[in-house]
RNA sequence: GGCCCUAUCGUCUAGCCUGGUCUAGGACAGGUGGUUCUCAGCCAUCAGACAGGGGUUCAAAUCCCCUUGGGGCUACCA
């Protein structure tokens, strides 16, 4: 039975990196059956926080990575860690310095086995000997993450690449305790745009921030899922399902990935336009918190939903919607309002569709094309002017749905107001 | 400094283990053309990489060595 662990600290919100970790590791507990652990790591209690630990557990929750057992906090353990410290020092593998208690690294070559990286052969001659218990009384990392990892019998440690030189140390006290160690998977960092890793960097982007900004978690889940790691058919974009279907340690890579905002983008575009209707519309609700009719919503949302990326850009349109000030688009007036006929034929446009009823899309249309006709105009010089002056912005969806979504008074308060400052 | 990890398009990657099928494939981003009005989408199309040098071999992106670049560890932080 595979058993595999999160074991992140309480010291910052979960960033990137960590989120990585923690799927690669749920994704090895579900594609086999396994069981996955969440372990709170908050012996610094300097630096822990509820805050953050709450949060954390959150974000999880949010991504959908459910453990099965835990949370685990270490810091309800102490006993465990001192008592197993005691035994090392009383078979004489440990020595008292103070009131800590630190392991004798035996002189010796090891070799361990990564998953990704294969063999590693190290020298533990040229370290240090470790602390396992420091002077007021709380384990270090290197020890309580092994007593955990054996009381919680871990099967496989999958953490980040930067963990590989403690790999060495934990073996060895695995050894001393007489205790097979796990296997190993160090998967690569993710690093920033400036190549620096991402969990390292200050000030990095929290997974609380990427739902903020509109990203959904199965999209995270998938985009994440990608660095480092490839499922070799090609086919990148996937639901969680499918991931975890594909995942496998054996195709983890040891390469660095740049995480890249472009791509997560394109895949919550993908994640969005999969939904149906009504799943983007109660999303939509959930996410924009909406002041408005129901039904109306629900209209507005089918609308936008094949041609937004994020919830941040379908609240931003609606904004454009519900908003009583269109903010104008300087770009978008310069190339579209002033122009010559452009006022006459958005006068002569305000007067028909006033008159206009009901105020349907299809009437709205019949009434346009009837006027480009009788002006010999190309459709292009009414629609584009008409766009701009109702919804402030060059891009939008299709004009005519727009000016019935919209509603006649609002389409014709902005006309007017347009007509009277030009 | 010492030790360890690592190196394919701008980015994520496939291929590397088991050398020939690689004039190196896909995706994102970018360019161009098409598509009811813009955008998005879709379709077509273009551009773009095996870090460098040695070896091994009939044959190397693939195996070995060196150099260079990047990263990690070297805490009584985790």
């Amino acid at each position: 039975m595979v058993r595999v662990r999160f074991a992140p600290s309480p010291t910052g919100y979960l960033h990137i990196g960590s989120v990585r970790t923690a799927l690669f590791n749920w994704l090895y507990a579900r594609s086999q059956g396994g069981v996955f652990i969440l372990r709170i790591e908050d012996t610094d209690q300097k630096r822990s926080s509820d805050v953050y630990m709450e949060e954390i557990i959150a974000d999880l929750k949010w991504l959908g990575l459910n453990w099965d057992e835990g949370p685990f906090f270490q810091t309800k353990r102490f006993d465990m860690y001192r008592s197993n410290a005691q035994k090392l020092l009383e078979q004489g593998l440990a020595y008292k310095d103070g009131e800590a208690i630190i392991f004798k690294i035996p002189d010796e070559k090891v070799k361990i086995y990564d998953l990704v990286h294969g063999e590693i052969e190290v020298d533990n001659t040229l370290i240090d000997d470790l602390v396992l218990i420091k002077s007021d009384g709380s384990p270090a990392y290197n020890f309580a993450c092994v007593i955990d990892d054996i009381d919680m019998q871990i099967t496989h440690v999958i953490r980040g690449d930067d963990h590989i030189s403690n790999t060495n140390k934990q073996v060895a006290v695995y050894n001393a305790l007489g205790v097979k160690p796990p296997k190993f998977a160090h998967i690569p960092l993710i690093l920033g745009p400036d190549k620096a890793p991402l969990s390292k960097r200050f000030g990095a982007v929290s997974i609380t921030d990427y739902r903020q900004m509109g990203y959904l978690p199965q999209a995270l889940v998938n985009y994440l899922s990608l660095l480092g790691w490839a499922p070799g058919d090609n086919k990148e974009f996937m639901s969680v399902e499918e991931i975890v279907k594909k995942f496998s340690l054996k195709r983890i890579n040891k390469t660095g990935a740049e995480f890249n905002l472009d791509k997560l983008r394109w895949i919550n575009g993908e994640h969005i336009r999969k939904l149906t209707s009504d799943e983007f519309a109660a999303i939509g609700i959930d996410f924009i918190k909406p002041d408005c009719d129901e039904k109306w919503f629900k209209k507005f949302a089918a609308l936008y939903h094949p041609r937004v990326k994020t919830l941040i850009e379908f609240r931003e349109e609606f904004g454009i919607f519900m908003s009583d000030e269109v903010q104008y688009n300087q770009e978008a007036v310069e190339k579209f309002l002033k122009k010559d006929k452009v006022s006459s034929i958005l006068s002569i446009t305000r007067e028909r569709l006033e008159k206009l009823d009901p105020f349907t899309q299809e009437n709205i249309e019949k009434s346009s094309r009837a006027l480009i006709e009788e002006l010999k105009i190309e459709s292009s010089d009414l629609i584009h002017p008409l766009r701009v002056a109702v919804t402030g912005k060059a891009v939008s969806a299709g004009v005519f749905e727009v000016l019935a979504l919209l509603g006649k008074d609002k389409v014709v308060t902005r006309l007017e107001r347009v007509l009277t400052q030009t």
